[in-house]
Parts: structure tokens; C-alpha cells; sequence
DNA sequence: TCTATCTGTTACATGTTGTAACGCTACAAT
DNA sequence: ATTGTAGCGTTACAACATGTAACAGATAGA
């Protein structure tokens, strides 16, 4: 149900996670007009950049439609729907599927800092409530009866 | 300085992140008992075993010593390390540095419960606490901003 | 018709990963 | 001492991934 079998993206390589930067920030876009955004810090024959860009098409990352007789590439999913597949991806991997470990070793590993992960916390909660508005029947979530599990409203 | 500098470690082959999977899980272990345990799945023949253990020493995720004439390897460094850096690099890649929209969409793509982001701030949220008793002066204050460095990376 | 644009196809050098054959050395049993 | 053998060192190679690009075919306008 959840599964949107989109699945396995491979991985980008530095020229294609560039391209796919271009793109991610400035819409969709002709192979001419990402050969020029990168022409300063990577000048690419035509053919070259087009070649990327039909790799990227089918490792699944572009779609194309055709304006004319030009393609116009677009990102196939968000850039945060790819960071999150691919994080899904490590946690599959190396985490047996857990996530919250990882998590916590992100805080541990400075890559969250504590005010951030709280911070989030909070902004979910927020949306929670939103959802629980709606369809606050099903009651087979919500296991709120933490223990005493000291709340200590931290303060940011 | 959390910075241990291991920095981008190569990703992992599919027989790679076995090997990697039965060392972590069984600790320091000589080829043989690598090549053993993966038979079932993946029977090698011993020199096959041992390029791969070669290699990810190379990469640096094993380091190995001598018992005997016998090669002990051992995991460099915890999985979870592992796991952590993998999804700083995808945070860098992905998401300019910032940490905090990544694991927002952990939840929102089901990666991570709200439920279990809510028990992680908590978990932290006492440690935190311990933290603070212990030195409340260091000005943890993680720098949520990177610039995410300008690439200039000129090849040679 | 001719030319400036675009796309289609093919190629190729590197690098990575999986797989493995050989060959050399030290130690143990004969 | 001789030799079998357990273990490591070295080299090889096919398949795929990635960056780069040439060349060819098609077509809208001038």
C-alpha cells in the first residue's frame, strides 16, 4: 500500500547530481540551458550533457516532454523524495529497517543538533494534531501513556 | 571536534555490505569464517573473499592484524557510524547541509513515525539533561548553517 | 533549397565490483 | 629434512557505471 515501488534509484554521479541540482532548483529545463548553468564549472560538448541527461531519464531521476521539437527535462520526484528514499535506503542496509537508531546516532554524530531534533518534534506534533482533527478515531496509535517519561518542556 | 575526518568512504557493493553485515554482526573475523558464513548465499572461493576483505580494508572500513599468519578483520568502525555518515553525505548532497527538512520527510515518506520522533526527542531530551549537568558550558550549538562549499573541484 | 538546431546512435577511456587462478611461504607431521 | 597444506600476495578479467564526445539524421525557417 504504501509501496510505491519506485524503489532503487541508483546512485548519482558527480556530474549527474549536478545536473540534477540545476534542474531541482531551476525547474524544468533544455540540455542547452543546463550545458550553460554548468559551463562554468564544467564545460560539456552538447551531446555530452545530452547523454546525461537520457541516463538520468532512465535511471528514473527526469522525465521529458517535448516542446517543439526540444526536450524539456523535469525532475521525476522532488529533491526530498529522493534524499528520503535514499535515507530509507541506509536504514534498510545498515539499520535492519529501524530508523530510530539512526536518528539518534545522527544527533550523536552532530548531524542533528538536540535544539533541531526537539524543534522537530514539535513542528510534527503540530501537524499530528492537524491529522487527529480529522480522523481522531482510530485509536489504535496514540500510545501516549509514556511512564513518567519526565516531559521537561526544553525550552528554544 | 566530532570531526573524525573519515569522511566519504566509498558506497558499498552488494557482497561488500555482506561481508560488512557478517562482521558487524560477529566481530572480528578471519576470511574463512567470512566465506563460510555467506556460502549459503554466496559461495566464493577463498581469493574471491579475500579481494573483497582487501578492498574494503583499502576503503577503509575494515583494518585487520595478524594472529599467527592468520589475518584478523575488524570493523573500523561501528555500523551505525557508517550509517550516520552515509546520510550526512545524502544531507549534503540533497539538502544544502540542513538536517532538519530531511528528517521532516522521514516522516512525512513513513520513514519515521511521528510517535517514534516524538520518543527520540525525549530519549534526547534526557540525555540532554545528563549533558547539562555534566558541562552546560560548552555552547553545543551546532552550526545549522553550512554554506555547502562551492564545488570547485578542477579535475586533473 | 539550405542551414541552424535538435535529437538518435555509437564509441571509448576509466573506474568499480565480483570472481578467481597462480604462486610463494611458513609450519606441522612424517 | 621433506612435503603437504593453510594462508597470504599478486595479477587478471568480465560486466557495469560514468564522463566525454563524435557523427549522423531530421526539420523548421530564411
Amino acid at each position: 500500500m504504501t509501496n510505491t515501488r519506485q524503489a532503487r534509484l541508483k546512485n548519482l554521479g558527480e556530474v549527474e547530481q549536478a545536473v540534477m541540482d540545476y534542474i531541482w532548483s531551476h525547474g524544468p529545463s533544455t540540455s542547452e540551458s543546463c550545458r550553460e548553468a554548468l559551463a562554468a564549472t564544467r564545460p560539456m560538448k552538447d551531446s555530452t550533457i545530452r547523454t546525461v541527461l537520457r541516463r538520468l531519464e532512465e535511471k528514473g531521476y527526469l522525465t521529458h516532454q517535448t516542446e517543439g521539437r526540444t526536450f524539456i527535462y523535469r525532475a521525476a520526484d522532488a529533491r526530498q523524495s529522493v534524499a528520503v528514499r535514499a535515507v530509507k535506503g541506509i536504514i534498510d542496509r545498515f539499520c535492519g529497517g529501524s530508523a530510530e537508531e539512526l536518528v539518534l546516532g545522527m544527533v550523536d554524530g552532530a548531524v542533528l543538533s538536540r535544539q533541531q531534533l526537539e524543534r522537530l518534534a514539535r513542528r510534527i506534533s503540530e501537524k499530528t494534531l492537524e491529522q487527529n482533527t480529522i480522523d481522531q478515531k482510530t485509536g489504535d496509535e496514540k500510545m501516549s501513556g509514556y511512564k513518567s517519561a519526565d516531559k521537561k518542556e526544553k525550552k528554544l
